[in-house]
DNA sequence: CAGTGAGCGAGCTTCCGCTTGACTT
């Protein structure tokens, strides 16, 4: 017999809380939800005022049994789910499913997994909050009814198996206006002026001191007059001033700035980080990695306390509680952070430590004292003339937090500061080295990267912590976007300079526009996002979570019904649905970019049946007619900003390159990208090294025997007897090939060495544990 | 799984938010 069952949502957690409870008590876990709205036919009765079917998941399945067990076994159930809305209702599904007898059952939550917060919560236990409890059920039910009334329609109109939703409907959105934007983003250029001068102290050492002119010239015309006028100007020094200055540390970290740091200092994807992240959960070295809280417990703040003082001293010491500004932050659990504070690195993989050392450095600097700078700004005079040169430096009086950490940020061009200024006077006179007038370019705004997309969509109140990571893959997984580099152009810009009273001009080259890991929106991300932009502008609104999280608010503290609010929704949503299934046609952001120059023919872009297509000549109007030539846009061309050259390019390709082996060699590029194609083969080209436009014959040869001798080292083994086994070389290692499926050969095997029965008898073994693969 | 671009039709796809496996060809 149990005296009492404890619940928790993570096994991780589980395992902690049993360690600091008696005998008494058993943690079990429920792995999150256990039910959901079935997935066929809807899942919600709309006529029946939107009665919810729920079901237990197959993958649930065991879950419930088991804990259906433990509770037959139990005197007192506890239900320590989250506190927030989805852990309430985790909580209540509980008692359901488990058929939970109200008198035996008490619900409790904590926010930190200490001893104190636990037995505290255990002597304040409550019953399910059943006004909570139904504003989740409206919140997933409202998410159900706009996914599964809007994507059919998708299906119908656009394509099969695409998807739409509050969420990720407008991720997607975010990624193809700032596309637009950066299309619509004319370039303007200006002259930025540098004035090095040179600076004599008392002992005569010579230095130089930068400043820039306060003003920034439209046209050459006016950055040369203006040097021309500095020739022969005297430079006075008008104005020197001090300022003390302070920068204070982030807050610890929450999923949301976690994947932001980690991506932006050590390059991580937000899939990866997540990853990373629960590693380090699951075996205990840092709290929960799914929260919006940038909350430390008591006891993570006594330790910092300590270790600070020690390894710092006094003076770096400033312990604070931060609070959130997230839009909707349930605040369920605690920051993430080091479990224990005085390990300031781990056991484990690279990048685990890597992830770790991050947030402990982050955690400890949060509360360290703020950094105290001074910042000096030198204004001078320019004599014949209004405009000023400013120098300014600064100089670190106190480093405080800055000794362990330093956040980064999206800016890609950040202005070097100068440090400490040389000694100076009022009225003191400066000689100019070289001013130099550079011309300098707009940028237009940053695409998105993973992690930006997340800030931005957690600014909107729009997603969990929980579902930031799968949302970016579903964007992704859908055609909608794509993560991908983008290579820079090059760019002359002028520099005038001034030397020795003398201007001279010269054109220098730089590269710019160069993007890495960015988010950019695919042909099919845009006529989606267009067409329910169009005809479902509410969902697609930026307010629109924000909006309906009121009234999920509302239900939660008993001040609104969950039905009401859910069948108002759909009274006015419903009917959307339905015409646009009557009347709508997407766009499929047709184009004609001109004539093509060889036959006179229009070249059009358009959406195709297998993608965006670029076509030379008009559709075929009967059998006699000549038929169109096509062409598949490549990764990242997008319809409505491909030009005519770019186009007229692609029809380059497939193209010979004479033959080889009496058999002809094609040059072309696939989904997997550029390749030559001989005798039904084909051989992939080098990335950075080949381009497929320009590649000639020797080459494709080369590449050609290349493979082959890959390919002969390939096969370590094959039997006469079974002509369908092999044993071969792979990217992972030596693996055994048995009629098209692969097996995992054991670590101590010699592969070489492999009989045939020894082959089959891995094959046997590991056949029992074949899953359906899945896509 | 790299080429295609006719047309028909059955059966499928899809949401968000909790959680962790099982799995690398």
């Amino acid at each position: 017999m149990i005296n009492n069952l404890i619940i928790v949502e993570s096994p991780a957690k589980a395992k902690t809380i049993e360690k600091f409870l008696g005998k008494d008590y058993h943690v079990s876990s429920s792995m999150g939800h256990i039910r959901d709205l079935e997935k066929k036919d809807f899942g919600i009765d709309i006529k029946d005022n939107f009665k919810p079917r729920y079901i237990v998941p197959e993958d649930k399945k065991k879950i419930v049994s088991e804990l259906k067990k433990l509770v037959g076994e139990s005197k007192t159930v506890w239900l320590a789910s989250d506190e927030d809305r989805e852990g309430e209702a985790i909580a209540w599904h509980l008692s359901e499913v488990l058929k939970l007898d109200s008198s035996r059952t008490r619900r409790i939550v904590f926010h930190e997994i200490t001893k104190e917060a636990i037995l505290d919560a255990i002597k304040n236990y409550r019953t399910i909050d059943h006004n909570l409890v139904d504003a989740q059920q409206a919140r997933r039910i409202l998410d159900r009814i706009v996914g599964f009334e809007i994507s059919p329609i998708l299906w119908r109109k656009i394509k099969p198996s695409l998807s739409a939703g509050r969420v990720q409907s407008v991720a997607v959105r975010l990624i193809v206006e700032r596309e637009r934007e950066i299309n619509d983003f004319v370039s303007t250029s200006s002259f930025k002026i540098t004035g090095r001068f040179i600076v004599k102290d008392k002992n005569g050492k010579i230095s130089e001191l930068e400043a820039e002119l306060s003003k920034k010239f439209a046209t050459k015309k006016e950055a040369l007059d203006f040097l021309n006028k500095c020739a022969k100007a005297k430079f006075t020094i008008k104005d020197i001033s001090t300022k003390p200055s302070k920068k204070s540390p982030s807050p610890p970290f929450t999923t949301s700035t976690l994947q932001q740091e980690a991506s932006r200092k050590l390059g991580y994807s937000v899939s990866q980080t997540m990853m990373i992240a629960q590693k380090l959960y699951e075996s205990g070295k840092i709290t929960y990695m799914r929260t919006d809280s940038v909350n430390l417990s008591q006891l993570a703040l006594n330790s910092a306390s300590k270790i600070i003082t020690s390894e710092f001293g006094k003076d770096y010491l400033n312990i604070k509680a931060y609070k959130t500004k997230t839009k909707g932050a349930q605040e369920a659990h605690e920051a993430i952070r080091p479990t224990y504070l005085d390990k300031d690195t781990i056991q484990g993989n690279n990048s685990e430590k890597k992830l770790y050392e991050l947030i402990w450095k982050r955690t400890i600097a949060s509360q360290m004292s703020d950094a105290q700078l001074e910042k000096t700004s030198i204004t001078i005079d320019i004599s014949g003339s209004e405009e000023r040169f400013i120098a300014s430096g600064e100089v670190l009086k106190f480093d405080g937090f800055l000794k362990v950490y330093f956040e980064s940020t999206d800016d890609e061009q950040e202005d070097e500061k100068q440090g400490l200024l040389p000694p100076l006077n009022i009225g003191e006179l400066l000689q100019y080295k070289t001013i130099d007038a550079v011309e300098r370019f707009t940028h237009y705004p940053p695409r998105y990267t993973e992690a930006s997309l997340v800030r931005k969509l957690e600014e909107l109140g729009i997603g969990r912590p929980s579902t930031y990571a799968p949302t970016i893959s579903t964007i992704q997984n859908r055609g909608y976007v794509l993560k991908t580099d983008k290579a820079g152009k090059a760019r002359d810009y002028t520099v005038l300079n001034l030397t020795n009273e003398k201007v001279t001009e010269s054109k220098k080259s730089e590269l710019y526009g160069s993007e890495k890991s960015k988010l950019f929106p695919d042909n099919i991300g845009m006529i989606v996002n267009d067409f329910l932009v169009e005809y479902f502008t509410e969902i697609l609104d930026y307010n629109f979570t924000a909006n309906v999280e009121k009234e999920f608010d509302e239900i939660a503290s008993g001040n609104r019904n969950w039905t009401e609010m859910i069948s108002g929704f759909y009274k006015k949503f419903h009917p959307t649905v339905e015409s646009t299934l009557k009347k709508s046609e997407p766009n499929k952001g047709e184009r004609i970019l001109g004539k093509d120059p060889a036959t006179g023919k229009p070249v059009i872009v358009k959406m195709g049946r297998y993608g965006a297509v670029a076509q030379i000549g008009e559709n075929a109007t009967d059998e006699k007619s000549e038929k169109p030539r096509f062409a598949s846009l490549r990764k990242g061309q997008n319809l409505e900003s491909i030009t005519l050259e770019e186009a007229l390019e692609l029809f380059k390709l497939p193209r010979s390159l004479g033959m080889f082996e009496e058999a002809e060699m094609v040059v072309g590029i696939g989904k997997f990208g550029p390749y030559v194609r001989h005798k039904s083969a084909f051989y992939s080209l080098k990335k950075g090294v080949d381009d497929p436009y320009l590649i000639e014959s020797d080459r494709a040869i080369e590449l050609i025997r290349e493979k082959r001798e890959i390919e002969k080292n390939k096969v370590i083994k094959e039997y006469k007897e079974e002509p369908g086994l092999k044993v071969l070389n792979g990217r992972w290692g030596p693996y055994i090939s048995f009629n098209k499926e692969n097996y995992k050969i054991p670590k101590n095997v010699d592969p070489a060495a492999l009989k045939l029965e020894d082959c089959m008898n891995i094959i046997k073994n590991s056949s029992d544990k074949k899953k359906p693969k899945k896509k």
